[in-house]
DNA sequence: ATACCTGCAAAGGCTTTGCGGTTCG
DNA sequence: CGAACCGCAAAGCCTTTGCAGGTAT
């Protein structure tokens, strides 16, 4: 789907449930669609910032909170430091560096057939991380 | 291999490596070693607390960064809340509770071959995530 | 004896929350 | 106009760290 009309799709939907379209809201949706690099609160902040330069961390706190109930984003966790979001909606997985925490989106077959019920769990999906060292950090330590 | 090898093996690299055989430390990892259900750093500081009143929160901590580095314990992040610990070292996968967070083993076949280079990154290993609703949440929360 | 380790308490990040003023619809 | 939202600052977790006393080797 196109970003244009994934940003149409959130006003609509922020319509629809009564929720206000603020510069700000509409700023940190646009700024997840075009990050490939699923980045933190903290970056999105600055982003959102140059567009607005009074937006406060906690708008953006709370609209990601916002994005992620209307499942338009999602968290995406990683050891250590902070969360990240990801508003690619597609099937994919991650590829993430253990060194910075740098975290790519990665479109690999895989063939995991995951049963409704397993164990005694419902399952609803499921995710493939996977560890490495991106180029940049496998460049400043070559060895180890 | 037994949980009483690990035990052994554990001491045995700490004298290798010159760290101290506390019993704080020796009972950390005994209780992670039998906690099937990934503990986070606060239930193990719960039960060690059972058996040395005394210990403190910071020392569990530490110890469990040990034990991460020294490759016997991993960190199992997951969307919010704290950090969790597994100390099974063999090849598996997790169901998680999106609900309660709880954490199960689960041992699936999985054809997944990861290329040792890709996008640029040097691959070191992956991880799968199942997500769904445990038993006790699934009863809880009938249909959403 | 002497590293290393522990407990305590304080400090540090990241994230959430309360509140008064503001803005969208 | 009124509900929803924002910015600010304070408070809340979880986690790490500094320090002085204690413990394993």
């Amino acid at each position: 789907m196109l970003k244009e009309d994934r940003l149409e799709g959130f006003i609509e939907r922020c319509r629809q449930a009564g929720l206000k379209i603020t510069p700000q809201r509409v700023a940190v949706y646009e700024i997840l669609l075009n990050s490939p690099h699923h980045p933190t609160v903290e970056e999105i902040y600055e982003e959102v910032k140059k567009r607005y330069p009074f937006v406060s961390l906690a708008t953006v706190y709370r609209t990601v909170e916002t994005l992620e109930q209307m499942g338009l984003a999602k968290k995406v966790c990683y050891w250590g430091s902070s969360a990240r979001y990801d508003a690619n909606t597609e099937e994919h997985h991650h590829l993430i560096c253990v060194r910075c925490g740098a975290i790519k989106d990665i479109y690999i077959e895989d063939s995991l057939s995951i049963p409704k019920e397993l164990e005694g769990f419902r399952t609803e999906g499921y995710s493939v991380n996977i560890y490495g060292l991106c180029p940049s950090c496998k460049s400043a330590q070559p060895d180890t």
